[in-house]
RNA sequence: GCCGGGAUGGCGAAACUGGAAUACGCGAUGGACUCAAAAUCCAUUGGGGCUCACACCCCGUGGGGGUUCGACUCCCCCUCCCGGCACCA
């Protein structure tokens, strides 16, 4: 006899139900019937659900997974719940990515992208996500970004858009400028080759003017993480103190000034330092000699990498100067240095030093003989170096016995009484450089003209179109300076010749408004349509990576504040609640194509439909940890949605048979049982995402009723009526499905239909737990003697305290362990338990 | 170095406001079904002791201490892991 053997794996076996038909047409009615599709409804309350939308890279990945199957089963719960809910989807379409595809295979950046975008849709589609494609956002459209050239024009007119020379980052395979944002640890955020310092023309975005404003709005944002709000806080980074000038010894016409937090220490300012670069430095060089040192210095250090700059504990490298500057609290002379330590970036680029209160300071007088002068007073016991803390001055002339706070204080007052400084705040976070010297982004609407100089394209010639026909070499400089009829144009205002802007805006310009545009994707208008904007903003649960936990949450928070000054919208922030979700892991490490752990979602929901898919990755992790990915897992999660589609299938003729929802008296004691356990699943995957977002439980609890469904269905044929069991069949099957709805769609809308209903789940509303149903009669209570357990009583809910304290220290089992010792005392939690305290 | 987050069975994870530690899933073991396997269904599954067996007892949430009738949960100290920032004056 010979075997007959087939290709099918054991996936394929018969025994799994049909997904792939029925993911099939599920998707095909809600695509037809546009079941998701929204409008303005001001008879029920607005639920705008958004997920961070995704860089058209070619195929999605399991991130992107986890992230949109987290957004879907929120947007589909809300509409269960009555909410009238916004669920978008869109495509970051400008980018690097597209450029270097088309370097490197000759595609242009569109066909490549509009490829991409078509491939990654459908599998959107296949997901089961519900998302209104109607609204659908592609930002390299020139419909889109001819909205924001129209906003960069404003921000240009008020000074929000600048072009200035700077040092900046560069990335020199990237070929372009990085915002400060966007280099992690000295290396480029998207390609991590090794920054390096460049000296470029380039327009920012005045970020710095709202510094104090975003930093103001993190204690009041309530709905996010703690962990991204203090991220946000480092990296404005507000310092507060006092700047003022050092007279330098022989030189009236010079000062230096300086900044300081810590103006209570300066009568401890034993020398000042400069940063290497600082320009005062070339007019204080006293000969030939001091100049060729310093002029080596500076090469040195700017020798460095960024990554050498940033090793811990790394000696301080500094050279003394001729000059010398006086310090103006104690009329002393001090030395003047440049140091590496010091960075011309931040505060005015040079800085008093106070080794006794400063470590940096301290280590750097050691090493350059320079004198300590503690001016605050350590503790009794004090063996440190510097010592940071608070405590009286010394050695502080009119300062001395003041506590840190106070000293501040007399000494800003002292500053500002003498003409020689005033109270200053400084932030680490720096204006946003927007421009990127490669083609494919938004062009930057600006035009350099001969006589008018930097005009303003005028918004009736927006948009500035992207020019299709362009060479692209990777080489470096903006390719569009090479495409002579986009460069070379007419001045806006006096007609004359003039040539364009060729440099391109950052992509994350316009992932700082597209949730503002899905409110009026169409809208001609304008940006945005005040009336749509005024009913779906803001966002009321936005879900994305801990990736992004600076970057685009600033910058979308600074923009939405540009836009309402700009008079656009009246909104403060864009994001009342943030869900930032894990990682997903794979054998100890995240998902990498260099680590050769990927999983493929295609290869998945070919497998397994995505129902499986979605359940799996909502199953076997809270949404905000990270996510271990695990095969046999995937399998459990496929195992779970059959044993639900056999169930359902298996008792087909008696669930459709089945009456009216059975009531409170008419029960059986087994049935009253069996009826609060499904009345408890709907309290606790409300409550399990109501709270806290955690899928993980409240799917685990809907197994639970699957499991009591197959313990129920044998153990009823023989104790209760036929009307009884079929009744609780149905209305436990009913309710988990409608409890399954937002985690596994397909699945849920076919069986629903399967029962006899004609119309779709999702326009049913999520379940209520019957209030009678969930009353208990007895509770168990349980006993300890000392903090044990020792037994178990059932007690009727209403019993008193006594009642519950005799019986448990009547209890066979108690007994054995009271008799021998003296009871100290009793103490009764009603509803949970006994703990009998004995004395030894 | 600073700032967050974390450590619970063989594994992913539960445990409300301090009240039965390990729900749910994975894996494992045994049984039913089958010629056999797969699939499925049922049962067991923290470690140890004791017992023919049931019962029962001891230990147990990274380590040490504390508060409490009672601690995964609160307080103090320590170790390790993950993430962010990193000379910001």
């Amino acid at each position: 006899m010979v075997k007959i053997s087939t290709n099918m794996s054991p996936h394929d076996s018969l025994e799994r139900y049909p997904f792939r038909e029925i993911e099939a047409r599920w998707q095909r009615v809600w695509e037809e019937t546009k079941a998701f599709k929204v409008s303005e409804d001001l008879r029920c309350p607005k639920f705008y659900c958004l997920e961070m939308f995704p860089y058209p890279s070619g195929r999605i990945h399991m991130g992107h997974v986890r992230n949109y199957a987290i957004g879907d089963v929120v947007a589909r719960y809300k509409r269960m719940r009555g909410f009238n809910v916004l669920h978008p989807m869109g495509w970051d379409a400008f980018g690097l990515p597209a450029e270097n595809a088309a370097i490197e295979h000759g595609v242009h950046p569109a066909v490549w992208t509009h490829e991409n975008i078509d491939y990654m849709r459908a599998q959107l589609k296949q997901m089961g996500c519900s998302y209104d494609w109607d609204r659908e956002v592609t930002t390299c459209d020139p419909d889109y970004y001819k909205w924001e050239q129209q906003i960069f024009i404003r921000m240009f007119e008020r000074g929000l858009a600048y072009r200035k020379r700077s040092t900046v980052n560069w990335c020199p395979s990237c070929q372009t400028v990085l915002a400060n944002e966007q280099v992690e640890a000295g290396r480029c955020w998207r390609c991590e080759a090794d920054v390096i310092a460049k000296d470029v023309e380039g327009w920012f975005f005045k970020i710095t003017e709202y510094a104090d404003e975003l930093l103001a709005w993190c204690d009041r944002l309530p709905g996010w993480p703690e962990r991204v709000l203090t991220m946000q806080r480092n990296w404005i980074g507000k310092s507060e103190g006092a700047e003022f000038d050092l007279p330098v010894v022989g030189r009236p016409d010079g000062s230096i000034r300086v900044f300081t937090t810590r103006p209570d220490t300066s009568f401890g300012m034993t020398y000042a330092v400069f940063a290497p670069e600082h320009p005062l430095v070339d007019r204080l060089i006293a000969d030939e000699a001091e100049r060729a040192a310093v002029a080596q210095f500076q090469a040195e250090v700017s020798r460095q990498s960024e990554m050498e700059r940033l090793a811990v504990d790394r000696p301080k490298r500094g050279l003394r100067l001729k000059a010398r500057a006086i310090n103006p609290f104690t009329r002393q002379e001090i030395p003047l240095f440049i140091a590496d330590y010091v960075l011309m970036g931040y505060g005015t680029g040079a800085i008093m030093a106070v080794p006794g209160e400063d470590q940096r300071d301290w280590d750097f007088a050691k090493a350059h003989g320079v004198p300590i002068i503690r001016t605050v007073q350590p503790p009794a016991g004090w063996e440190g170096e510097a010592y940071l803390g608070d405590g009286p001055a010394i050695n502080s002339g009119f300062l001395n016995g003041l506590r840190v706070a106070e000293a501040k204080r007399k000494a800003i007052d002292w500053l500002v009484a003498n003409g020689i400084g005033e109270p200053r705040v400084h932030y680490r976070l720096r204006d946003w450089g927007i421009s990127r010297q490669r083609y494919w982004g938004a062009p930057i609407p600006i035009v350099y003209c001969e006589v008018c100089g930097m005009v303003a394209e005028k918004d009736e010639n927006l948009p500035v179109l992207l020019p299709r026909d362009v060479q692209l070499r990777g080489k470096g400089g903006s390719p569009l300076a090479d495409v002579a009829s986009f460069v070379n144009t007419a001045c806006p205002r006096c007609g004359r010749k003039a040539h364009r802007e060729t440099d391109t805006m950052d992509t994350f310009v316009e992932s700082s408004w597209y949730f503002l545009r899905y409110c009026c994707p169409t809208y001609a208008g304008g940006m945005v349509e005040p009336h749509a904007v005024n009913y779906w903003m803001p966002v009321d649960q936005y879900i994305g990576g801990i990736e992004h936990a600076v970057l685009h949450l600033l910058y979308s928070r600074f923009y939405t504040k540009v836009l309402r000054d700009l008079g656009l919208t009246k909104l403060d922030e864009p994001f009342v609640n943030l869900l930032t979700q894990g990682m997903v892991i794979k054998d100890g490490a995240k998902m990498s194509k260099s680590k050769g752990n990927v999983v493929d979602p295609d290869d998945l929901i070919r497998a397994f439909g995505a129902d499986t898919v979605r359940l799996f990755s909502l199953f076997a992790a809270p949404p905000e940890k990270d996510l271990d990915w695990n095969d046999r897992g995937v399998e459990g999660a496929s195992r779970f949605l059959n044993r639900i589609w056999r169930f359902v299938e298996s008792h087909l003729e008696e669930l459709r048979a089945a009456g009216r929802e059975p009531h409170g008296d008419a029960l059986s004691e087994a049935g009253r049982r069996f009826r609060r356990s499904i009345h408890e699943t709907i309290q606790r995957v409300t409550d399990d995402i109501e709270d806290q977002f955690h899928f993980n439980t409240a799917l685990s609890a809907i197994m639970e009723l699957v499991n009591a469904l197959y313990a129920f269905a044998p153990a009823s044929q023989d104790t209760m009526s036929r009307e009884e069991r079929r009744a609780l069949l149905r209305e436990a099957v009913e309710t988990l499905l409608r409890l399954l709805a937002a985690f596994a769609p397909h699945l849920a809308e076919e069986l629903w239909a399967r029962l006899g209903h004609r119309t779709s789940l999702f326009e049913h509303r999520w379940p209520q737990p019957d209030p009678q149903a969930l009353i208990r009669g007895e509770v168990l209570i349980v006993v300890q003697v000392d903090g044990k357990v020792r037994s178990r009583l059932t007690v009727a809910v209403g019993a008193g305290e006594q009642q519950i304290r005799e019986q448990a220290l009547a209890d066979q089992r108690v007994r054995p362990w009271v008799q021998t010792r003296q009871v100290d005392r009793v103490v009764v939690v009603p509803g949970r338990l006994v703990n009998i305290v004995t004395r030894q």
